[in-house]
DNA sequence: TGCTAAATTGGACTAAGTCCAAAGAAGCTC
DNA sequence: GAGCTTCTTTGGACTTAGTCCAATTTAGCA
């Protein structure tokens, strides 16, 4: 498992540090999409010490090697999560909670690519909507 | 002109204020994707004084009354356009420009309706890659 | 083991956004 | 059109998110 994490940054490129290491257990642990803040006590909890500054500069790099992805979700604090499928985000506007959407079903482009004014290299879907849990516990 | 801009803000049911039409006509004036300092700028460009508190107000009720909309781009300010007819975004990565992409050519709904555990009433795309001028200027 | 480039540190700084109590203005009623 | 009520604005303090930088430490190579 843990051989697994320093085998995956350093095939991306990148020197196997304790922080490298740590923010991606930090984050598979947790689970879910999580702010910079939420890692950084998490690593905190982990027994890890990590300046703030760092959590930023580890994630960062750790985004640019495709080892975790930024959960897009709209206004508020940047999200990170592990790196897995393609997929997109489903937000609460009630609860704030961001659920994953599997990208269409067939496994390819799940949307059409749109005509545009340049070289499109990634789509990012956002739904919006009132989760289940909200639905029922609106009176 | 001015006109509609009041009435427009009346029939969402708010007070005509002048930060609010002001606020209108200065997206307006300005078109585009426009952050909250932006627009402050703008404001006072045309000669109108407001706090910032208030434009963080006056464009947060805007959005909610639906006269201007959150164009969502990704992490940084938030940004902020005149609502008009339904499109989604293309961002540069490298420049960061923001061009509108029109939804689906048939006027429909762009995207399948994903399964998702509630109810979505909103969906937001965002395109990421290089625009045509960026590529013109890359060597 | 020693060297060098890369990563980390921590503290200062900027930008984005929220909060709140007091003052001011919109728009209804008579 | 005066008065009243309620909503909006104000401005300043505060919080949070993120950047910057020079000094220090560390990974990984020879």
């Amino acid at each position: 498992m843990s051989d697994s994490v320093t085998g995956r940054i350093r095939n991306a490129g990148l020197r196997v540090t304790r922080g490298r290491v740590a923010a991606i257990e930090t984050l598979q642990a947790l689970g879910g999409h999580r702010t910079v803040d939420e890692i950084a006590r998490g690593l905190t909890g982990r027994g890890v010490k990590v300046a703030r500054a760092t959590v930023f500069n580890v994630l960062g790099d750790l985004a640019t090697a495709g080892l975790v992805v930024i959960a897009d979700a709209g206004p508020g604090p940047t999200r990170y999560e592990v790196a897995t499928y393609d997929h997109h985000h489903f937000v609460c506007t009630i609860c704030g909670s961001i659920t994953d959407v599997p990208c269409a079903e067939n496994g390819g482009q799940c949307i059409e690519p749109a005509v545009v004014d340049g070289t499109v290299s990634n789509v990012q879907v956002i739904y919006r909507g009132v989760c289940s849990s909200c639905e029922a516990g609106d009176t």
